[in-house]
Formats: structure tokens, C-alpha cells, sequence
DNA sequence: TAGATTGTTAATCGATTAACAATC
DNA sequence: TAGATTGTTAATCGATTAACAATC
């Protein structure tokens, strides 16, 4: 392995910014589309959400490509922030198990515009085979390994229910998969050189529920404190929450 | 506003558990499905995919549910950690955009299954209108006034294309919404007591695509650093990146 | 009692923020 | 030059982790 030789100064970008990363790059692409040609620290972060000063220290982990007094240039910054995520590349990606969700996102526009290119529909019920979604057929699930190679998929997304998402992930990994999105509702195992991002819909609420609570709680207690018979305490337990 | 007058320790607690809350709870569900009725940290945080020490200090700040030498009981501590987040109560939701998005949203279970119930679907598009999803009817979006009232909802979903969202979510939070779930890949503004969670598929991606182009670069420069003529700098900009 | 495991402490690590010198 | 804004420093804050005393 030779040294890397990037020329910017970016060698490790913190994992909090790198999830930024692509916010900024939208914000830039709305900007750009506004023909905005030029723009300020403040501006960019409050188009993208956060402070300036969390965007400008952001920024500084992948070079120095804005002007003291003037800001940055919209378009150049945009495709600096793009070649470091990587999106300035094509991205052949699978998706495995095409339900209502599985649709949904062979159609989400956001990805194709992104560089993201679905490559192969996968389903494991022959029902579904034979479908074409945004252009693309769906196909038996054996063909996992035979589009990975012909395509050369880095990514695969995992969009079937909890029961067959290990499953499925298993034969990503063995088929050289080492990028995964899984949007079933568990906690996959793979091995330590696989990157698995997790999209969990019921989390999502349930944090919304946690903080909805406490909104709604202020004048009351956190909660009616009412253990109900059938969750009363084994014997291990303490007394009740009275 | 009486003091709150919880029976637990339970006070602040931080982001980062509240959001890891949700996971244990469904290793919990999940182990009790298998018969287990008593586990320790160690088992526990490995069906949740965390550490123990995480774990440990997480539940601590709920109270003190387990039992030195012993573990957990299974059903004692899933029925604690739902009734903090808030999911042993009912949570009406409503839904706006009842796109492939909508639709696989309407149709997940995980929501049901954990206190939240789909009272409302709504539409822009009148010829979605009168459809059944899931046993609901998809209904005019100015019927999200009407909806919320009569049913209570606290939270709103977004599954609408971007350019709808912002006015989506105005709506809800002129409604009284304060929980606002928003899959459009935009960022939303909305006042302080407004909760916004984001789910933003192409991101996810791009954060992959990122250690992706890492792996695969281990060997070469970090990208293929030819800045396109499209993109040359403008007249703020500095040297290329040869 | 001896063994096991929790709940908590304290050290470490990483992320955020404000402030400002550098500089266009 | 004077004004504006970046890039960086240093302080603060919050999250993670290991270790272990408490205790079942």
C-alpha cells in the first residue's frame, strides 16, 4: 500500500462532519440553483441548518477554499465537498426486497441525482419477478452474486422484512459488499471491515414520542406511574413504582 | 407548573441514550419472544449491538432496574424503558404524502406495534383521494386542521416531495403539532418547540459512499483530484488541485 | 460464603462553540 | 486603507469507556 498523496490537507474528517458533509453540498446545490454564485460562512450554515462556526471548522477538515472577506464560491466549493464524499463518482447500487418501501426508493429521485445508480431490483417472491420499477426489472434474489459482479456493486440496501434482512445481508458481505443501508428493524451482524448505516422508522417516532412526553408532562408527572399485572416484577425485581 | 414528581431518578436524560432507548427496547421484545425472562448487560448490549458499559450507564440513568448478581428481568425493565419513552400510551399520528413513501409508511407495522396509530392520511393530489391504505382513507390535505383536532395528533410525518414540505410542515405546527417526522430531503424551520427529526435517504448514502471511496483508495490518492472546467474556480478561488 | 453482575466513578475521547488573528 | 469574513485556537461541553466498589 503507497501513501495516500491527496493534495488537500484532508487526511481524517471526523464521523460528525462527514454526516454534514452532504447537507452542506445540498445546501450549495439550492444556492447554485437560486444563482447564487457567492456566499458567506453565515449564509451556507443557516441555508444548511447549523452555526457558522460548526460549518467553517467542517470546512477546515477538507482544505482552505474560501476567500477572508469575501466567502466561498458556490460552485467550487460544491465540487470540492462532492469529490470528498465521493459523489462525483457513479455509485452502482442494489436494492434487495421491493415492497412498498423497496418501490419507494428505486424511484427516490435523490439518489440518481446524487451519482447513485440502481443496478438491480432484488426480490426473493417469484410474484414480484418480471416487474419493472423506475425502468428496472426485478429479479430472484440467487442473481445477487451475478449483478455485484457484472455491475460491480459496492452498495447494497436491505429494504425486506426484519425476518430475512440477516439473511440477506450475509450473502451482500459474501458476495464483497462492504457498504450496506438496511432499513429492516434489527441489529445486523457483519464483520468488522463492513460499514452497515441504519434507517429505523419506528426509532425515529419513538424519539419524537420521548421528547413529545416531556412537552406534554411539564404541569404533571414524567409518567402515570402505573405498573400494570402483566408486567408486575419478576422475582429479581424491586418494589413497585408507586 | 408543579414540579414534576417522577418515581424514578430519572431527570435529564442524555440525547444519546434517549436515542439507543428504542433499540434495547426491541432486544428486550425480542428476547422475551424467544422465552428468555432474565438477561445481563453483557447479553443485552450484545443483542442491542452496544457494550455493556454503555448499557449499564444508559439504564442508570432511568434508575435502577436490575439486580446485582442476577441481571435483568426481561418484561420488568421493557415495560420501564416504554413507559420513559413514552410508548405504553397511544400516539396518534398523521401522514401527508401518500406517495410509494406514504404508502410503505401507512403500511409499517413497527408503528402499530408500538403505540403509534395512522389516524389521518393526506394528499395534496385529489386523485389519491378516497383510496384505502392500511384501513385508512387518504384524504384533501386541508383536512389536516379537522384531523388533528378530533383525534389528538401530536405527530405529523412528512413523505412529500421537497418543494411541499415547508408549507406541509407550517400547517402542522399552526395545527399545534410539535413533533414533526420529515423524509423530504429539505431543511425545515419551524420554532424552538418544534421537534424535527430528519430521515434523509440520499444522505445516508452519501456518508456510505464516503468510507466506501476510502476503502477502495487505500492504495491510491484519496480521489482523482482533475477539477472539471465546469467547476474551475471563480475569480475568489485559489490554485487548482493539481 | 463465594461468585456474579450491577450501578457509579473517574479518565478519556470527540464534538461544539466563541473568539480572534490572519488576510482578502 | 478600512471593512469583512475566513480558518484556527482554546475553552467548554457531552459521550464513551474501563475499572471497581457495592451488593445480590
Amino acid at each position: 500500500m503507497t501513501t495516500r498523496t491527496s493534495t488537500d490537507g484532508a487526511r481524517d474528517i471526523p464521523e460528525a462532519t462527514v454526516a454534514r458533509l452532504p447537507v452542506y453540498l445540498r445546501a450549495l446545490v439550492t444556492l447554485a440553483d437560486q444563482g447564487t454564485t457567492t456566499c458567506s460562512s453565515e449564509e451556507l450554515a443557516t441555508a444548511a441548518g447549523v452555526n457558522s462556526a460548526k460549518l467553517r471548522k467542517d470546512l477546515s477538515y477538507l482544505g482552505s477554499y474560501g476567500t477572508r472577506g469575501v466567502g466561498y464560491d458556490v460552485e467550487y466549493l460544491r465540487y470540492q465537498i462532492a469529490r470528498q464524499i465521493g459523489v462525483t463518482q457513479d455509485w452502482p447500487v442494489v436494492i434487495v426486497g421491493i415492497g412498498n418501501l423497496g418501490h419507494a426508493l428505486a424511484n427516490f429521485s435523490g439518489f440518481r441525482s446524487r451519482g447513485f445508480r440502481v443496478v438491480a431490483l432484488l426480490d426473493a417472491d417469484e410474484h414480484r419477478h418480471g416487474e419493472t420499477v423506475a425502468g428496472v426489472d426485478v429479479r430472484p434474489f440467487d442473481d445477487l452474486d451475478r449483478m455485484v459482479r457484472e455491475h460491480g456493486v459496492a452498495i447494497g440496501v436491505i429494504a425486506t422484512p426484519a425476518a430475512a434482512a440477516q439473511d440477506v445481508a450475509d450473502r451482500m458481505v459474501a458476495c464483497g459488499i462492504r457498504s450496506i443501508l438496511n432499513f429492516a428493524p434489527i441489529v445486523l451482524a457483519v464483520p468488522d471491515d463492513v460499514d452497515v448505516r441504519k434507517v429505523d422508522l419506528s426509532i425515529e417516532l419513538q424519539i419524537l414520542a420521548y421528547h413529545e412526553q416531556r412537552k406534554a408532562n411539564g404541569a404533571d408527572a414524567v409518567v402515570p406511574s402505573v405498573v400494570p399485572e402483566s408486567v408486575e416484577q419478576g422475582s429479581t425485581a424491586r418494589g413497585g413504582a408507586a
